[in-house]
DNA sequence: AGGCGCTTGTGAAGACGTGCACAAATCGCG
DNA sequence: CGCGATTTGTGCACGTCTTCACAAGCGCCT
């Protein structure tokens, strides 16, 4: 479930606040969510907690982990050291929350060879070298929309089957490999859609708007704050 | 909904490389989706394609960029100017989609000041006087963990309704504020899980693994690339 | 003018996720 | 040892989203 990497962060702050114990409801609102929600995607970890008692945060997040996958470093390249990738590359969130990013590649000549947080920037055509020392499973790719399915062809091809990608495009990849998409600028858009049907609720209350303000059969969107599919 | 932003990236391209009209199939696969959820989907809008032919690129943008109050250009509030939030001043997609960065602002003396992209860095305690001159209804949290509470609760204070937060925890907010949120991270754990998925059923393809390794009532994820909710 | 092929819009069925409400289980205390 | 307070785990019902399949409508070609 798409829910447990935030259950983990939670279960991080609460181990560090000196909990040993937590009750789904106190979990659920550390992690944003309904208690029943919570209670039932960690009935399907198989995991189980103390009835009275709680779940045992040192328990549930060794758990966690390891259905995620963490117990393991996981060693992530990263192609495109533009603005964004510049960024990620020195993104510390990265490294504390299980993840090691292994190598950093760039197409831009002028590019290669730069330094970055301890790491230096290689060219996209040493991938398969880099690749063949490390076991690479994960690539996020920071480049431009139109290098960026040239970009994921390649990184299939040194056997990479999950990609993070942060170009607004769609990449096509073969069965078996798992892309997620990141694109900001539809995260504000779809802000903007949210100011946009509040604008004109407050403006037409009875109403709700024109039919293309808001929209006919009115989205009503309940609990937000929560960007996770699949 | 949530896909609008992408059929509307899709819309943009197709109108760059020439396409006036698009057939519901044809821009189904440009997005990423299912054809028959696309027309739906435009349905819902109220706008119409014709029959036969398929819908009018150029309109259904308007259309689109209209419900998703696109119209005019949001003026947004950026905080935390760290390694992410330096790389989201400098986003040019920002700008080419529909927003302007009206400015920014950090906690550290030490980076205001600082000219970002022909901006300059403020501290976060003259939100106020900015705000009062420019209507911002969308701010967009860089910062620590430790900070983005407090930045949250002095944005709605003048007069925030959408929050884009990238600091990894749970805001709370009050009613009529929307908040989302993206967690790099979290995104990363989502692709070690599948990975940690993909790798024990190629070890045990039968069992789909132990009942730790792979979740009991087996997750099959379907079509991925969607990582939008709400 | 008429028919044919193509595409939209939508009804209906099914899958999925969510939340309530309660039984089962555990701990602590008298 | 037993009882009550507390909390987990889950059956059930409900609403939403998704997908299929097809009728209605439009344009083009003859």
């Amino acid at each position: 479930m798409a829910r447990l990497p935030e259950y983990l962060r939670a279960l991080h702050n609460l181990a560090e606040t000196g909990h040993e114990t937590i009750s789904s409801e106190g979990l659920a609102n550390a992690a944003g969510v309904n208690s029943a929600k919570l209670r039932k995607d960690l009935s399907q970890l198989g995991s189980y907690g103390t009835r009275g008692v709680g779940y045992d945060v040192g328990l549930l997040i060794e758990q966690i982990e390891y259905v995620l996958g963490l117990t393991q470093r996981r060693a992530v390249a990263l192609v495109g050291v533009g603005n964004l990738g510049h960024a990620l590359a020195g993104y510390d969130g990265f490294a504390t929350r299980g993840f090691r990013i292994a190598a950093l590649f760039d197409a831009d000549p002028g590019r290669v060879g730069e330094e970055i947080n301890g790491l230096v920037v290689r060219h996209i055509d040493e991938l398969p070298q880099v690749a063949a020392d490390e076991s690479i499973a994960i690539g996020v790719i920071a480049t431009p929309a139109a290098a960026a399915q040239q970009v994921a062809d390649q990184l299939v091809a040194v056997g990479v089957t999950s990609i993070l990608n942060f170009a607004p495009c769609v990449l096509s990849v073969p069965p078996g490999v798992d892309v997620r998409k990141v694109d900001l600028a539809i995260e504000l858009q779809i802000l903007s859609f949210h100011e946009h049907r509040k604008a004109s609720l407050t403006a037409f209350p009875t109403t709700g708007g024109s039919a293309l303000t808001a929209l006919p059969n009115g989205f009503v969107v309940t609990e937000s704050q929560e960007a996770i599919g699949t």
